[in-house]
DNA sequence: CCTAAATGATACCAAACGGTATTGTATGCT
DNA sequence: AGCATACAATACCGTTTGGTATCATTTAGG
């Protein structure tokens, strides 16, 4: 893939708009007004707008996961703060303070809160989206050596998911110092292996 | 209000399908179709569409919270497992076997999705029944003696929230069961009074 | 330099959107 | 019986929707 710039600000401009006012509110028009797009390059681009959706979630998996995924990387950590320090993360994400831009909640909860079938391949998305990170998540408490890191990982997820519906809805960073404060107590007394 | 069967009408319809497809995805005339109402039905008892789904709301907000309080009253819980009852509900909702309806998420957690900003009154009224249920929980931790009954149900609520997302995402109910073993290990030791 | 592809700008389309107006018919209270 | 209210049915309004067609202009590669 050469130079997929306007191809580029099609998704990135999307985003931006899907993120801050949701998928079925946003018309491509907006999109294109707002990106300086002719219709037609998006139509090149994209069969149609549920196809740009899904180039905007893909996008958004890897920007997501992928900040995830070096925050739990950090040489720095080690045992339980490795999985702890995805709190803190959650928190500068909820304080705007993340490369993922103005939080919004999660936008793949969110498209599978706007495409509720189980079927519809935006849904479907989402959810591999959210699969990716449960497990990340099992392979760092595997690294650090924890018993079950799967059932480890999908709890911790449960606190994070959970922080982000709060945060979304009442539009305040409290929950992820909430949900920290839980996890701690979830590790403090989960058993490792050796 | 003496018979406000045709609002009733209108508010059940459009609950049905807005939990099923979204608010956004829903046309009023789909609504008045399904329901075989009329127009002018509609716009003599809402002065909009917006107002129509803040009944809704206003009416989920009776049913999933008032639901959750009978089950924070059973007289044979006591304990942890008065909190504990939180989840096994979730797991009956999660698999239709609750008077909620279909699953398909938390509807105030979509409709905030749907209406992200934080000053619209549909966002607002989200956030609303959402804060209901932490005070609901708060007072059942009150009740059952526990230290700290605000912060715990706060993480409770965490972790019902996670479950839901999570549910909603992977249309799968074993979120409950995961939240139910957080939830345990949290109890297990939290400080109760005298 | 020339050609071919990518793009911008418009105009256009049928359908659906939220909302209003009109009219005729039930319905229920006094 | 009389009368107001609630309702169904329908036509209509302007706007916006996702998507297509047309055509001139820019851009990049050989």
């Amino acid at each position: 893939m050469p130079r997929p710039s306007r191809r580029n600000d099609l998704i990135e401009t999307a985003q931006t708009l899907f993120n801050a006012e949701g998928f079925h509110a946003v018309g491509i028009e907006r999109i294109l007004s707002e990106g300086n797009l002719a219709k037609m390059t998006l139509y090149r681009h994209f069969p149609s707008k549920d196809a740009l959706i899904l180039g905007v979630l893909e996008a958004r998996e890897k920007a997501v996961n992928g900040w995830f995924r070096e925050v739990l990387a950090d040489p720095n950590l080690q045992g339980k703060g490795r999985l702890l320090a995805i709190f803190d993360a959650l928190e500068a994400w909820f304080e705007d303070r993340s490369p993922l831009g103005k939080f919004s909640g999660c936008l793949f909860v969110r498209a599978s809160g706007e495409f509720p079938h189980p079927t519809d391949p935006v849904h479907i998305a989402a959810a591999d989206a959210k699969q990716a990170f449960i497990d990340m998540v099992a392979a760092a408490a595997e690294l650090e050596r924890f018993k079950k890191p799967r059932l480890l990982a999908r709890q911790i997820t449960l606190l994070k998911e959970g922080a982000i519906a709060l945060a979304q809805i009442q539009g305040a960073s409290k929950p992820a110092q909430d949900a920290k404060n839980a996890a701690e107590r979830l590790l403090a007394d989960w058993p490792r292996k050796k």
